[in-house]
DNA sequence: GCTAATTAAGAACGATTGTTCTGTAATGTC
DNA sequence: GACATTACAGAACAATCGTTCTTAATTAGC
């Protein structure tokens, strides 16, 4: 039997998400990944095929371990504004920590135009999974009286991604605790009315 | 008296922006620039020093043309909520229309990592400029009774740049324009209340 | 028509890109 | 302990990166 593999497929994927998540997929080389890792090139190839595979497996680690306990805060029963409120004071808490490299969904939907169309299809499926989450507390929250039958949960679950959208780009202009509250009240006075 | 420019520094920069506009700064390449405007690799460095200071003078050329006209809508006197709604009227036509790049302004922020600090000062002071007139249209709306005085101006400027950050992002997923009016009315709601 | 100045065209620089290849070290089975 | 298999380490690949240099073309003033 074969030699032993002296690196952590988790451990890698963990450090090489980050990489991409700060540099976007296009800027990050494989000296970059590399060096980060400190996997061997030829061990990186034999795991992830290349560059786009690796990414690949990253944008899946991301979804599966950065966002998943986000996804888990709109999961949590019962299902109403309560979840939104907390998914968002738990963004802002992010953008305002001085570790801020906005979403890595995100930073890839701006660079679009330059990736493979199959990672820009994974993209917009995960990001589609997300509204659907804001979906469903809404509809909840409509069922026990939070917010008005009048409105639409579609169209308030669409708003709700552009504002965080923008949240993650506002991120990075540094902004205060305080004004993105402000913002974060502002948006949800639409949806509460 | 020497030889004359072949080339319109004009021409060069619109060109030249769009290539930036599209790519980013990292990702497009000395050869981009060159193939894209015509311009030969010596004339480039001659008229721009760097490719950083071709990148400078087209954030310049950028506010100056491509959303200078932006900035007059939200000009246009008397000062309200029409500014703000045309304008957002127009980025909803553009993100439509089938040839988005989104912002030159929020797709470097989001590269802003990788880019001198020179540059994103400048991208900073542009997009606080931007807040600052759509501050102007909301004073002036609460002063002719279009929006309430308990209302923050600042608060909401705030607010309205997030949701046009946002959009330039949202803008790159395909959005129906119904959807995008939809948000926007859901905006604008949380504004006029 | 010579000189000086500035342009255009593109070769050339070393460094880095993503990827592949070569050689060696380690390990379980026979 | 030899064998097959796989990982490691890093050299090597052609291509491209941003930048600089060389050479020739063009022009205005003398």
């Amino acid at each position: 039997m074969p030699r032993a593999k002296e690196y952590s497929k988790e451990e890698v994927l963990n450090t090489a998400t980050k990489v991409f998540w700060k540099r976007g997929f296009k800027n990050t080389s494989i000296s970059d990944l590399v060096n980060a890792t400190g996997l061997n090139k030829h061990s990186m190839y034999g795991e992830f095929e290349n560059k786009e595979g690796l990414f690949l497996a990253c944008i899946d680690h991301y979804v599966n371990t950065s966002t998943k306990y986000l996804m888990d805060i709109l999961k949590e029963e019962p299902l109403g504004i309560g979840n939104i409120k907390a998914f968002i004071k738990n963004r802002i808490e992010y953008a305002t920590s001085g570790e801020f490299d906005g979403c890595l969904l995100v930073n890839t939907t701006v660079e679009k135009h330059l990736l493979d169309e199959k990672i820009n299809k994974i993209v917009n499926k995960e990001l589609y999974g997300q509204k659907n989450l804001f979906h469903a507390c809404l509809v909840a929250a409509q069922k026990n009286g939070e917010i008005s039958t009048e409105k639409d949960c579609e169209i308030l679950a669409d708003y709700l991604m552009c504002f965080l959208e923008g949240l993650m780009i506002v991120g990075k202009t540094n902004p205060t605790k305080r004004s993105l509250n402000n913002i974060m009240d502002t948006t949800m006075g639409a949806i509460l009315k």
